[in-house]
This record gives C-alpha cells, sequence and structure tokens, in this order.
DNA sequence: GCCTTGACGTTAG
DNA sequence: ACTAACGCCAAGG
C-alpha cells in the first residue's frame, strides 16, 4: 500500500487521547507504544505541544496524558492549575500535588482493542 | 545546515 | 532506592 496517508503520527496520537475515558489517565509511553513506536514518547509528547497551535477540528483532553510516573509533566503548557483542576474535577485521586495515583486511574490503550 | 531543546522512558551505576 | 546518562526524532534558532 503505497498511499501517502497523512502518517500523521501526530494525528493518530490525538485520535487515541480523543478517547481515553473520562476520570482516566494514561502515559505517552503508553500512546508511543500503542502506536507501535516503542521509544516515541518523545514524539508523543511533541505532538501535544504541536496541538496547542493546531487547529484540529476537535478538542482533545490534554489533561489525561501524563508521564509514566502519573506526574502532570505538561501542566505549564495550561493555564494555572487547570490541568490538575480537570483531574479532580473527573475524579481523580492524587497522591502529590502534581502527582495522580497512576495505579488506580491508569487506562491502556490496547483496551481499545477489545472493544 | 549544524546545534540545542523537549508534555519521555529505559538502562546502567 | 536514587541519580546519571543515553536514546529517540522532530522543530526552532
Amino acid at each position: 500500500m503505497s498511499d501517502k496517508k497523512p502518517n500523521d503520527f501526530y494525528l493518530r496520537v490525538y485520535e487515541v487521547v480523543a478517547q481515553i475515558p473520562i476520570g482516566k489517565v494514561t502515559s505517552y509511553g503508553a500512546i508511543s507504544k500503542y502506536l507501535g513506536v516503542e521509544s516515541g514518547a518523545r514524539m508523543v509528547g511533541y505532538a501535544m505541544n504541536n496541538y496547542v497551535s493546531a487547529e484540529l477540528g476537535f478538542e482533545i483532553p490534554a489533561h489525561r496524558v501524563l508521564n509514566r510516573l502519573g506526574q502532570l509533566s505538561g501542566r505549564h503548557h495550561f493555564e494555572g492549575d487547570t490541568m490538575r483542576e480537570r483531574l479532580e474535577q473527573e475524579g481523580v485521586e492524587f497522591k502529590e500535588e502534581f502527582t495522580v495515583n497512576m495505579e488506580k486511574h491508569f487506562w491502556n490503550p490496547f483496551e481499545l482493542e477489545k472493544n
């Protein structure tokens, strides 16, 4: 298949992020792995950064994407404590001020295939 | 066109 | 258990 499909790795990232259930969170690495790029966690983060200034047709819950430790590593890209507030609003439990209970709320993108 | 930076993760010490 | 270093690859300077 030599289609010049928009391999937009970014777009695929957005699609996955858009399907994260409310009250759940996932990590950059998990998304990357799901997309078949084992070491592309950084690219996922880059995609998110790009999303902010990109005019996508839909909104994505970027606040549900954390690093593997459950830390809100991207909080500085939100206004004030918007990221933390949104997560709390969804019922996500915090262990530290900027660290959520990953064990309890982690959502694996591979669950998309179960459906 | 080279060098630095970055919403990360794994491995080595 | 903790810290340091490397890998990864795209974008901006």
